[in-house]
Order: structure tokens, then sequence, then C-alpha cells
DNA sequence: ACCGCTTGAATGAACGTTCAATCGTTTTGC
DNA sequence: GCAAAACGATTGAACGTTCATTCAAGCGGT
């Protein structure tokens, strides 16, 4: 993963904060300049612009959460053990960054994203539900299937965890990864 | 359901439209009232502001997505074939109607809505899950969680559907409907 | 003295919104 | 029945603001 600057990580981290509060409309070089302590001209110096800045850091949050995943898959354990992890991991880490989670759902639906499809579709994770479904673990779908529901389900328990109202009452994230759990098994 | 005028649903549907393609922002007043084959002032002839434009545009599609799953629903059928109408309907009508599924997604990640919560809860959908639950047709979990949890992997079958690549193969609607069943189910 | 980083006022384009003028239809007065 | 007035709908150029971006000048370390 490429270290970033003190300026470019108060850059990004403003950047992330004034989208979750204000769209990406709404957010302007300018605020992103003021609450990173830096002047607008100094934007201009890392990012070539504002539609750049946006897509790197997309990338950058998208590949912190590749690294996310990834770690939570270790080969020591079982399939089903593995896919606990790896629920617990990634839903722990939307409920720590909510803001990237916002801004990964605005993104995917944004013009800035070409490509919609390959948001997770990195290597490991793909490898991990092909072979749980060539072993037996999984119902016979797609791996690209299982990932996309199993990541998906993932936000959304996140969301609700987060912003559920209280009327949803004891909502765990247990709770919903068995409910997936028990649909996507054999 | 409130009745538009042809210039209403003409500025509406470019809205839709555009919002598709260029998002909130690069969706501007002027593009609209192109598409729409009106003047810019018409637009504000009915609509006060473009934040208003877009906050009826959501409720009118939100009305019309509330009609879908309402119809889908009757007395006359057991649960399970109410749960299996409920899907195919509301599926198709995202499969139909693409832009109103992304035009949702983007509203509520943005900050037009304050409320993030209740876009779908509307009596009838809610009372539909309270008692699938009371008679133990679906695992004991919070209605309201049934419910978000079901228009939300509705939304994401059919998303798939419309953009998923090849890969995913034979990926059928009813295919994700029994593997969300199968999980929700008792 | 050099050089890369930083500044923030200046710039010009683009945007949402306004409004005086125009158009087409309906109502009024006779 | 008809002209005229009234009315709401429509137009699009013009307005003022805001924004992304630029760049000449300054700063600080080497």
């Amino acid at each position: 993963m490429k270290q970033l600057t003190d300026k470019q990580k108060a850059i990004f981290d403003s950047t992330l904060m004034l989208i979750r509060e204000h769209g990406f409309h709404g957010t302007t070089m300018s605020q992103v300049a003021k609450k990173a302590g830096v002047a607008a001209g100094t934007i201009y110096h890392y990012f070539e612009s504002k539609d750049k800045l946006i897509s790197e850091l997309y990338n950058y949050n998208r590949n912190l959460t590749i690294e996310v995943i990834d770690n939570s898959l270790s080969e020591k354990h079982s399939f089903k053990e593995n896919f606990y992890h790896l629920w617990e991991a990634l839903h722990q880490f939307y409920i720590d960054n909510t803001q990237i989670l916002i801004f990964f759902e605005q993104y995917v639906n944004s013009p800035y994203k070409a490509d919609k499809n390959n948001a997770y579709s990195h290597s490991r994770l793909l490898s991990f539900f092909e072979e749980g479904i060539k072993n037996g673990y999984l119902k016979k779908v797609s791996p690209k299937l299982a990932m996309v529901l199993t990541v998906s389900n993932i936000a959304i328990a996140a969301k609700m965890h987060k912003f559920g109202n209280p009327e949803a009452g004891s909502t765990s994230m247990e709770q919903m990864r068995d409910i997936f759990w028990d649909g996507i098994a054999v």
C-alpha cells in the first residue's frame, strides 16, 4: 500500500468527512482545504483535479478494505470459520469507518465510476468463494454471486447497526450473519 | 396518487434519466429543461427550486414503488406465496425502472434526505412481515429487520441481473430469492 | 542561491434562479 | 356573437453567486 504524506492524508480524511456530510455536490475544494488545514492551491499540488482527488480517494479506501478482507481469511481455519471471520472483520470495519461505506455507495452509483462491477473483485476473496462452492460448503451458485451477496449484506448489516432505529431491537451482527449463512450454505 | 401534468411528467422523467447518467451534481437545470423540452423558467413554475424538484421526484417514485409492493400482496394467498409475489413484482419493477433504483440509492446517501430510515416503512409491508414472524413462517427477528433485508436483497438481485457480467452465469431471480428465503424462513 | 512546497487572491466558467415580455386560452361586457 | 381584457403558462436572456482552478509571490530548508 502506497504511503501517504501527512498533507495527503489530511486531504483524504477531510474529503471523506465532507462527502459524508454534504455529498459529492456540496463538497467544495475550499471546504476540503479549510478542513485539512491547507490552502486551496496545495490540494492541486497533490491531486490534479477534484475528479482525480475523488477517484484516488476511492482507490485508497478500496485497497484499505481489501486489506481488511484479506487479513480476515486464513488457511488455518475451516471454511465456515473463515466466513464468520470475514463477516466480523468487514462488519466492524464498516462500523468504525461508516464514512467509507457511505462514500462507496455514492461512488458506485456515480458517473466517476465507469465499471460498476469489480468493486470487490480481487482474486483472494473470489477464490475463497470458489473453494467454498467446489468443496460443497455453499450452494452451487456463481462464486461472483456469492461474493457480491456476502459483501452487500455485510454492508446492509453495518448500516442497520449504525443507523437502525431502536424498534429494530436487539439486531445483532451474529443474527444477520446467521440469516445470510443459512441462506447461502448447503 | 396525485396526477401529474404532461410538463411535470416530462421534467420528472428527464431529471431521473440525467441523474442516472450524471449524478445529482452534473445534472443541471438547463440540461433538465432541454431534455424535457421546456424552458429553464418553466421548471420553476412547477418546482420552487432544484432541491424541491429532487425531493418531490423522490416522493413520487417512492409512492410508485409502494404501490407495486402493495399490489403484490393479497390476503388470498399463503405467506410464502405472498413473499414470492413480492419478490417477483419488486424485482421486475426495478429491472424495468433501473433509473429509479439508482436514484433511490443516491438519494438515501445524500444530504437531501434527513431521515434515512423510513424509505420503505409503510404500514402494509411492515405488517406483512409482522404476521409472518408471529405465525412462525419467519425466524424470530425484528419485523423491520426482515423488511429491510428483503427489500435490500431484491435491489441487489435486480442490480446483478441488470449489470451483472456474463461470468456470473445463469443468475436467476429465483435463485437469489430462494437463497434469501432459506435464510429468513424457519 | 536554489528548489520544492505552500499560499490565497484572482480568474473565468458554470450554475441556479429571476423576471419582463410573450403567448394562448378563457372570461367578461356589451 | 364578438372584441377586449384578464389570466396563467411559457420563454430565455440576464443576473449574481459560487465554484474549480491558476499562478505569481513567499517561505524554509539545504
